[in-house]
RNA sequence: CGGGAAAUGGCUCAAUUUGGUAGAGCACUUGGUUUGGGACCAAGGGGUUGCAGGUUCAAAUCCUGUUUUCCCGACCA
């Protein structure tokens, strides 16, 4: 990337809004843009570090033999009907936007149990081919009663929804706690901490949902954290539960080891058990020949979330004023910065080549009119996590590279540029 | 939906109390000097003050209505 290319436009940093720095800096460059309350366009930073998030998820799902599908964003009512959601989802809770014309009745999705059931449902005819997980990755939309936070709670959003179809109630509990560990990678190599949270107390000691939560400052969420058992409750669980021996069961040994923190809720799994399947109508058959209702869960990661989340827990001061924000280098859409003093375009634009053909993703800045100062500040406010200067200095040979998060500098070998990053990813 | 705040150039705000030619900083355009951690000089463009109505000789300013945005709450399979 060029950054001539990218019209950002220029930011006055004291302008920006305090309560969400990173997410306010986005809007301002013009990377992120407001049509509406809780509705957004994405920029090119914003784009591309989704894409990254998005293979993480993708390959780590493959990995654990989950099937990339997609379903319609327009769904018809009467698949909503079939499960008698459509009440429910466009009066009581009221959470899904309706389209109705001449042309029919339609919701715009705000989940998809409907879809992946009917999908599901027409290829997995038998117990031999169970379990099945499908995913997909994709915009979904809500009619939340009151957007807030930019992108932690908007009215449309990406999100990955993924859904297990079980032929009892123990595969549905296998699948359940594979989906966990496969998640808690996803966060691991997201760059994210993340804490498990009991998110409902139906049954003891069995988890039919929980929550991935992060903590930030910024979240809706309360939850309690035992940090030594890494087990977390969120407080509204507590409100209506027996508390000593609920904790109990959950594995936390001393109730003071309790803090409580502020966290936003990145990802929510489910047991959904045979609603779906018997609502629908929907079985397979098993070893012997009996119809049989599907045991599911679903999986949901909020992307737009882990985004916000990641940029605000990650903004840069010095000297008590703000910078911009540093990016983890595995979603980062760009590694390195390249700027160069007049006179040396040549060598950068030689350097900017061949990490390009090395398929190191970086950002020359070749703007005209700008100092060295300007530029390097510009590396915060994109998030772009480390930069380099091609100036009086450089030999043809090394550059120091500098971690824009804690201003490390080190002396790298062009030749070695490749490991560099990638021992560090 | 209840409570609160706000709406003035691309951004952040002033002028509203006490009605009288709409301003500043940043951004933008042009020319010049600068260029290693958010430089400077000069010239310039851009706003029917969210919308509608009313009062007045005169409305950003007063009155009524309306829309939108933000915050707190309620809500969030």
């Amino acid at each position: 990337m060029k950054l001539s290319k990218l019209n950002i436009k220029k930011i006055n940093l004291k302008d920006v809004d305090e309560n969400y720095i990173g997410q306010d800096i986005l809007l301002k460059l013009g990377e992120l843009y407001q049509f509406e309350s809780g509705i957004y366009g994405y920029g090119n930073i914003w784009t591309k570090i989704e894409k990254n998030v998005e293979n993480i998820i993708i390959d780590e799902l493959d990995k654990a033999d989950c099937i990339q599908v997609q379903w319609p964003k327009l769904q018809p009512k009467k698949i909503w009907d079939q499960s008698n959601r459509w009440n429910i989802y466009t009066k009581e809770n009221d959470i899904m936007f309706t389209i109705n014309n001449n042309f029919g009745e339609y919701g715009l999705a705000p989940t998809a149990e409907e879809c992946a059931t009917l999908f599901g449902a027409n290829r997995l005819l038998s117990y031999k081919q169970l379990p099945t997980t499908y995913y997909q990755i994709g915009e979904k939309f809500r009619k939340e009663i009151r957007a807030r936070g930019y992108l932690f709670r908007p009215r449309t959003f990406n999100m990955l929804d993924a859904y297990s179809f079980d032929k009892d109630e123990n595969g549905m509990h296998e699948t359940f706690n594979k989906m966990h560990d496969v998640y808690l990678n996803i966060f691991k190599r997201i760059g994210i901490n993340i804490i498990p949270v009991v998110s409902d107390g139906g049954t003891m000691g069995g988890r039919v949902s929980e929550e991935f939560q992060a903590i930030t400052k910024l979240g809706e969420d309360i939850i309690y954290y035992d940090e030594e058992n890494n087990v977390g409750i969120n407080k509204e669980v507590l409100d209506f539960e027996d508390k000593d021996t609920f904790l109990k069961a959950f594995g936390v040994s001393n109730v003071d080891n309790l803090k409580e923190y502020n966290s936003v809720e990145l990802g929510n799994n489910f047991e959904l058990g045979t609603k779906y399947s018997e609502s629908m109508n929907l079985y397979y058959q098993d070893e012997l020949g009996e119809k049989k209702p599907y045991y599911m869960g679903c999986y949901g990661i909020g992307l737009g979330r882990i985004i916000a989340t990641t940029i605000e827990n990650n903004i840069i001061y010095k000297n008590d004023t703000v910078k911009g924000f540093s990016l983890p280098l595995s979603i980062a859409p760009y590694k390195l910065q390249i700027i160069y003093k007049d006179g040396k375009e040549n060598e950068a634009k030689e350097l900017y080549e061949k990490l390009k053909n090395e398929n190191i993703d970086c950002i020359l800045d070749d703007r005209e009119g700008y100092s060295i100062g300007n530029k390097i500040n510009d590396t915060y406010v994109l998030g772009t996590p480390y930069f380099t200067i091609i100036g009086d200095k450089f030999d043809g040979k090394t550059i120091d590279i500098e971690e824009t998060k804690s201003g490390n500098k080190e002396n790298v070998n062009i030749e070695n540029i490749y490991n560099y990053f990638n021992n560090k990813g």
